[in-house]
RNA sequence: GGAGGGAUGGCCGAGUGGACGAAGGCGUCUGUCUUGAAAACAGAUGUGGGUUAAAGCUCACCGUGGGUUCGAAUCCCACUCCCUCCGCCA
């Protein structure tokens, strides 16, 4: 959510950075269209309200009964007028909330133009990738083979897109949740483990109703939807609190089940456990000063390199271009990891400085040292890292000539002795 | 699932139709006093909106949403959450 002062003011900020985005900018035109209506009913509806508060007051004094009938009568009238006025303020309000819902973040100067991830820039790339002569088999093939992976079973409990991972597979993952977890504690992320579903307001504080409606599993018959990541549930944790400037950064590290109808993408990358409709993530989440942000955007992007780096993936940084850059962000990096067996870049981390969009939806603002009225602090969110693209980079870029894989050293104090997955 | 009790400012807590944005206490801040601190005393101390150069004026907010009324923290309805007891259950 924009600062309606900034529509009011400089609605052409807020136009072009939507047609930065390659978006319709009309949107902001209507909602200082609306804006300025909301004010003049309301300025009307004050001043009866303001009217009808003192004499009724008055008449609470009075003796003379004509008088004080008189006076009745004559705020029914008031107070039949406030009533449709506060009727037409409620419709604008909602209107004007529905299209400022759909007005994305301003994006930063430093976001390069474009529309697609052809417009994408390469910021650097850490790690040497496996001998390119040699062939790698793609995780669909190789997890399968090796036992770890098991598609068929998946399908018969839940449909497509859902996979089960069994024996090695599974502890392999949970080997890489507990030391992701284990090490964002150590960069001075505090753990937390909340509920996997959520109330509607706090998916619209986070920004991901109304727009992302159809991507969510809700529950049949509660106001109560599957996480679509724990982002939401990160920025829900303060909603609607004043916090005191001392408090913050504020540092959160979250592992959860991250559920998604992938309504968006149906056809899309179908094969193997790349886009599941349930996949776990370890996610990042930052509160902190406005004019921090920037200092902790790059911070959270170490963290996450760091992460790859001590499990030995080679990736690459990518800034994102405004069309490719999620709605709520005003910038966006992401880690891509290279996966030998399937011959692509799979984005394993998405790193945003949200600015002050979901504080300002989800009111979450901090009260300044110096004194002052709370302001909106800023948040930013980074995957650290999302799991199933992990493991198809350790499945496919680790594999050895006879098939089986090596497990990264960091995973094996989890992982019982053993060193390397080998077909049975 | 059943029965009952409750939700008021940073916290505790009073308030059942008009002088209540809300007593009192705690906390916090400022001042007086003091070498300094404590104590005591005095004053200040919520959030959001509108308007304004500013001061100010004004509107809204007592869990949420509706309703009754000239007027609602207070009465009515629905919902949410919390607590106690009973039942059931991982």
């Amino acid at each position: 959510m924009l600062d309606i002062n900034l529509i009011r003011e400089n609605p052409e900020i807020a136009r072009a950075g939507m047609e930065k985005r390659g978006m319709d900018p009309s949107p902001v035109d209507e909602a200082a269209r609306l804006d300025a209506r909301w004010r003049e009913v309301l300025q009307e509806a004050d001043a009866l309200k303001e009217e009808r508060n003192r004499v009724s007051k008055e008449i609470g004094k009075m003796k003379d009964k004509a008088e004080r009938e008189a006076k009745i009568a004559a705020m029914r009238e008031v107070s039949d007028k406030v009533k449709s006025l506060d009727e037409e303020l409620k419709q604008l309000e909602e209107d004007l909330n529905a299209v400022m819902a759909i007005i994305p973040n301003i994006p930063s100067d430093k976001v390069p133009d474009g529309f697609t991830e052809e417009d994408n820039i390469e910021v650097r790339r850490w790690g040497e990738h496996p001998d390119p002569s040699k062939t790698y088999q793609p995780h669909w093939d190789l997890g399968p083979e090796l036992g770890i992976l098991d598609f068929e079973r998946g399908v018969r409990l839940a449909g497509s897109r859902f996979y089960v991972l069994t024996g090695l597979g599974a502890r392999l993952q949970r080997a890489l949740i507990a030391f992701m977890l284990d090490l964002h504690q150590k960069q001075g992320y505090t753990e937390m483990y909340g509920p996997f579903v959520v109330r509607g307001e706090i998916l619209y504080g986070a920004g991901q109703l109304p727009k992302f409606k159809d991507n969510l599993y809700k529950d049949h018959e509660e106001d109560l939807y599957f996480l679509p990541t724990s982002e939401v549930s990160l920025t829900g944790m303060h909603m609607g609190e004043i916090l005191e400037e001392e408090q913050l950064p504020i540092k959160y590290t979250a592992y959860s089940p991250c559920f998604r109808r992938e309504k968006m993408s149906a056809g899309r990358d179908v094969r193997g456990i790349k886009r599941g409709h349930q996949f776990d993530k370890v996610e990042m989440y930052k509160y902190c000063l406005p004019e921090e942000s920037d200092a902790e955007l790059d911070k959270m992007i170490a963290d996450a390199e760091e992460t790859c780096k001590l499990l030995g993936i080679p990736y690459r940084v990518i800034l994102k271009c405004a069309g490719d850059t999620s709605e709520t962000a005003r910038i966006s990096y992401d880690l891509e990891a290279w996966a030998a067996g399937c011959q692509e870049w799979l984005e394993i981390s998405s790193i945003s400085n949200v600015g002050d969009f979901q504080a300002r939806r989800a009111m979450i603002r901090y009260r300044p040292t110096q004194g002052g009225s709370p302001r909106p602090l800023h948040t930013l969110n980074g995957s650290g890292l999302g799991l199933p693209r992990a493991l198809i980079a350790i499945l496919e870029n680790n594999q050895q000539p006879d098939g089986s894989v090596v497990i990264p050293e960091v995973l094996r104090p989890w992982m019982g002795g053993v060193e390397v997955i080998k077909k049975e």
